[in-house]
DNA sequence: CTGCAAAGTTGCACTCACTGCAAAACTATC
DNA sequence: GATAGTTTTGCAGTGAGTGCAACTTTGCAG
């Protein structure tokens, strides 16, 4: 939890963060959404309006509260997989990786989140237009594995599929949390992989 | 252009309605998409901003001018398929007869739309937000073609392959537009069809 | 043509997200 | 404990978006 190196100022700027974020999941779990104010929000967390918009664009970014550095850590993830590893399971792997790693941090906000994403599966895909910056940097790097031209679709489409996969899985999980998460983007990444031409079987418990 | 059994109102919606649209892009493209308010849109299209907001639900949906009847008119198309095609061609089918009805009315609108959205990609993940009502119309038709239970991830997962693949494409074209939109659509949903595990080979003018 | 009902337009008042700026509070360092 | 760098905060303002009630236009029937 707490990193070494961390100075005091370092510590109040992650739990502020953290306060925030968890308000924002809170508060919104249990009135709705758009029947919380950022005042509230900011009220909850003890801290003023304007600082909430320090650490947060807007009310969405806030609610999904995605690690700003989780793209940076994927794309150095991608580049220094191993050479006999494709860039689709490169690319995997560090989707599942961030996913894991989230899990075990914040178990509980996603619990929350899967409720308020049911009622309004909108925010999902906004968290992911707000991170459309990082997709760039991810499609580099995957494309510079894949020694593809800066031009090709191949790598755009290849991150524009994770995304895709984590939406769809939450919405898959929010329904029916009896699969963990994390095997269900798994699965979803594997149905990008193997293509969708074809309807797959429709098997029980398939987590691998 | 004017439909048979049309009425005034009808058609003075309709042309209100493009209006509308058309300031929107057209402002966008000159000054930048955050430098035109919803008031010099409205003026620009000599309605009042309250009309703007009949409308359209926000200035996002007025840039894209989605049809909102593209989603039932796909879903009903998809589900009329002949039965020996696969639900991936006639989604597929569904996507590209939308796209290119689109450009045959509007291909002017998308080349200003082009600017725009090269200076603010998240605006087009944004559009799909918006519609996100649609996508469970269309990945319930998909499912019932497919015969999977409602809680495949298959339906959901093919419908999101679609957004993405017209999101990228549209990126992609903006760049470099010698292959039309629709081709670039095409050629990103074929790699969906066939599967993302293995980087593509990289041949020059794949328009098929 | 007239008058009435339905649909569309508008203005108004309001809420709320979000921004820039400058002052105040705080933390780190020597 | 003075000083420099960071973070927090208040304040004033912009602009998106909504509900409501009045007003205008269109459709239609007598």
């Amino acid at each position: 939890m707490s990193q070494p190196g961390e100075s005091l100022r370092d510590r109040k700027k992650r739990r502020t963060r953290a306060a925030l974020e968890r308000a924002t999941v809170r508060l919104a779990a249990e009135r709705g959404y758009d029947h919380v104010t950022v005042e509230e929000i900011a009220a909850e967390a003890d801290v003023s309006v304007r600082t909430f918009f320090n650490y947060f664009a807007s009310k969405d970014e806030a609610l999904i509260g995605a690690d700003p550095e989780a793209g940076p850590r994927m794309a150095e993830r991608i580049l220094a997989a191993p050479d006999d590893v494709t860039p689709f399971q490169a690319y995997r792997d560090s989707i599942l990786a961030e996913i894991t790693d989230e899990l075990n941090n914040a178990r509980d906000l996603w619990l929350l989140r899967k409720d308020v994403l049911m009622q309004r599966p909108d925010l999902l895909v906004r968290a992911f237009a707000n991170s459309a910056e990082y997709e760039q940097l991810l499609a580099s790097a995957v494309g510079q594995r894949a020694g593809l031209p800066e031009s090709h679709l191949y790598p755009r489409l290849l991150v524009a599929a994770g995304s895709a996969a984590f939406r769809c899985a939450v919405t898959r999980w929010a329904l029916d949390d009896s699969v963990a998460l994390g095997d269900v983007v798994g699965d979803a990444l594997d149905l990008f992989g193997t293509g969708l031409a074809h309807v797959p079987h429709h098997h029980e418990g398939g987590t691998s």
